[in-house]
RNA sequence: AGGCGGAUAGCUCAGUUGGCAGAGCACUGCCUUUACACGGCAGAUGUCGCAGGUUCGAUCCCUGUUCCGCCUACCA
């Protein structure tokens, strides 16, 4: 550096678009050393590829680039992986946003055009992320960018796909699952986020079949359900209602009568009439019980969440509340059903009641249980060794606070379910011969839709979960069993996660057994915050073992979530957003970054308040204007004098030399 | 409902084997001293949530309690 004065403040714009040019130009983010001290990767929890860098990213990046570049500085054989994800559901939502400001519907387009769409938009805005992460700075082997739905990723989700199928592993199957009425897809069970909320517990009379003067009370927060009731529980040894066990109830609203069952496990005494309406197509709880009473399940509300007429009509519910009630959505059909009882002087009771109600994590949107079949990978198996590894330490979870969030919920998995209704993904490998499912084809409850809905909306669930489907890695041409060539692919694509569980080994070259694969996998530390410990973590954990016999990662450290300086959480709609690229030019890199390194105590949300980035840009110029001071005094280099002829504060100086830092003392106190 | 975390200066937070309480910002005073006003120097500031207990000694360990936050959960 041979200016003559540096400038009087520092200008991170200049110096960042320099050193951002020299690290590119001599690519000093491969791994170059020889891997003689051992290898070192980090892969990076890849950003929805139509996103731009927030906060959190940030954070999450900047604390990936300290160790990372830590390790590298150590001689590791150090190699920080790229790439983004496809997000199904929330890519797709974004482009149908697009869409529908020109007027539009995906099912215009129809699927093809759609999906090229997407891929458009990818294409533009796919690299903005991408972009932004180097402008933070961060030290990835860009030459090794992968993304989701790239052509070895997809193979590899083939591969996992097929293999999972053969070993019963993955199956399909009619379950309740969780339904988001908007997006009209399934979701898994931790894509609901439930709301805490004061509903209505609403007490409503039953009469008896053989005596309509004898009333059973239940009590429900949903009482448009009940015209799909199909049994009302009370608890087989409570003194009240022993006796009425066996009997028969009129269905309100209905010409049905329904029977009163003993259950143990759904009914609790105490609480409210200690009687429980069973709607098995409508609520979790409740499709059990009528699994163990074998009962029918009957569907009522389509896959819209309105009234269905098809399901009223099954149903048998009253013929001018039938036509008053049709495509009604859940709320107005609540409203009709209260006023409706009220005027038959059934509804005896209103009271405020604390419930929690899921809500789609991609659009709040209520999210509702829906009968239909599904693909669902069957995650007991996989789960144990899953907990064996975090239990054996094989695999560290830090702050290890978190260790028992992991495994609480671990024990506790249930089946995944990986197939989502929409058209960004990837295409479930699976097919059926029209000539083999003649009868299994368009099998639907709802026949209205089947028969409305344009060809290209033609959802899973309109083939029958008896349907025989083709597995395969390639597109098969012909039909195994009767020779048919009318196949179809199976519609639906898989969920987002299931390829980022892949990630850690996909990104390497997986199934292949490349040499990167061998070098860096199990990879070494995975950095994420907490909100996809179970989304993402936990799936490659289990993915990771069963498929490469080895721990994805060693390491997991998890850091906190950025909220806003009052602690809530940053949003557009709140308007609280700090937004990393504003803080960059305005402040430079490296004051964001080390605001945000200084404030990230593991373990706890950081509160991060403007200020806090500016008096970090003071301190960079304070160093900056250290260095103008040395430079102003100094006249030039000179030969270093050896050690023993230098005063003290030189010597004490050298002995702070960077191995013996503070910074590496803290970080190797992480002993990552 | 269960699990976890937090409560320390006006604000945001540190405080890792228990030994007279710390930082940044904000505040006060002085300094227009050629590295830096995105500055320097000096300074004030706390029953360490509350109540017990262990200890020579507790912000730190134990018990209880209150408030806040998060995660998981099928109480209709």
């Amino acid at each position: 550096m041979a200016s003559p004065q540096l400038d009087k403040t520092y200008n991170p714009k200049a110096v960042e678009k320099q050193w951002g040019a020299y690290w590119a130009e001599h690519q000093l983010f491969q791994p170059r050393h020889t891997g003689e001290d051992g290898s070192f990767c980090i892969v990076i929890p890849p950003p929805n590829v139509t996103g731009s860098l927030h906060i959190g990213h940030a954070l999450n990046n900047t604390l990936q680039d300290i160790l990372i570049r830590w390790k590298r500085m150590q001689g590791l054989k150090t190699l920080w992986i790229p790439g983004t994800d496809h997000a199904g559901i929330a890519t797709q939502n974004v482009v149908e946003r697009q869409l529908k400001e020109e007027g539009q519907s995906r099912e215009d387009l129809g699927r093809q055009a759609f999906i090229e769409r997407v891929w458009t938009w990818r294409h533009q805005s796919g690299d903005t992320i991408i972009g932004q992460l180097k402008q933070l700075g961060a030290s990835c082997d860009w030459d090794r960018l992968r993304f989701t739905m790239d052509e070895g990723l997809s193979l590899a989700v083939r591969e996992v796909f097929v293999r999972f199928y053969k070993e019963g592993l993955i199956y399909r199957g009619e379950r309740l699952i969780n339904w988001c009425p908007r997006c009209l897809t399934a979701l898994s069970d931790i894509e609901v986020q439930h709301e805490d909320l004061k509903g209505t517990l609403y007490h409503i009379r039953y009469a008896l079949a053989e005596d309509p003067e004898t009333f059973l009370t239940v009590a429900t927060t949903r009482p448009e359900t009940l015209l799909g009731d199909t049994a009302v529980a009370v608890h087989p040894e409570d003194p009240r209602y022993q006796h009425l066990i066996g009997k028969q109830v009129r269905l309100p609203l209905t010409t049905r009568t329904i029977p009163i069952v003993a259950d143990s496990i759904l009914v609790d005494r105490e609480f409210a009439t200690g009687a429980v309406k069973i709607t098995p197509a409508h609520d979790f709880n409740d499709f059990e019980a009528g699994e163990r009473h074998g009962l029918k399940p009957l569907t009522i509300l389509d896959y819209k969440a309105q009234m269905d007429p098809v399901g009223l009509k099954n149903a048998m519910v009253d013929q001018d509340l039938l036509a008053t009630l049709s495509l009604k959505s859940v709320q107005e059909a609540r409203s009709i059903v209260i006023e409706t009882l009220k005027q038959k002087d059934l509804l005896i009771q209103e009271e405020e009641h604390p419930m929690a109600l899921g809500k789609c994590y991609r659009c709040k949107t209520v999210v509702e249980p829906y009968l239909s079949p599904q693909w669902f990978v069957k995650t007991a198996p996989l789960a144990v060794p899953a907990i064996e590894a975090v239990e054996t330490g094989k695999i560290r979870i830090l702050p290890e606070g978190w260790k028992n969030n992991y495994l609480g919920w671990m024990r506790q998995i249930k089946d995944w379910c990986i197939s989502r209704q929409i058209w960004w993904g990837h295409q479930i490998p699976a097919w059926y011969c029209r000539n083999c499912n003649k009868n299994n084809l368009l099998d639907t409850g709802h026949a209205v839709e089947a028969t409305t809905l344009p060809d290209s909306n033609k959802m899973s669930c309109f083939i029958s979960p008896n349907a025989q489907p083709i597995v395969s890695k390639t597109d098969p041409k012909i039909c195994p069993r009767c020779g048919g060539s009318d196949l179809f692919q199976d519609p639906d694509v898989l969920d987002t996660w299931f390829s980022s569980a892949l990630w850690p080994f996909s990104t390497l070259g997986w199934p292949e057994q490349t040499q990167d694969l061998k070098t860096f996998y199990p990879t070494s530390t995975l950095v994420t915050g907490l909100d996809i410990l179970f989304f993402w973590v936990a799936r490659m954990v289990m993915m990771g073992i069963k498929l490469t016999g080895q721990v994805p990662f060693r390491d997991v450290y998890i850091h906190a979530l950025v909220r806003d300086a009052e602690g809530q959480k940053m949003s557009k709609s709140k308007g609280n957003v700090i937004d990393p690229l504003t803080k960059m030019s305005q402040y430079g890199t490296d004051a964001l970054r080390f605001t945000l390194a200084s404030m990230a105590s593991p373990g706890r949300d950081m509160k991060l308040a403007e200020e806090r980035i500016e008096g970090y840009r003071n301190f960079v110029t304070k160093i900056w204007n250290a260095a103008r001071f040395i430079q102003l005094h100094a006249d030039g280099p000179k030969t270093a004098a050896p050690l023993e002829s230098r005063p003290f504060p030189d010597r004490w100086i050298l002995s702070r030399k960077p191995c013996h830092s503070g910074s590496h003392q803290g970080l190797r106190r992480l002993s990552l």
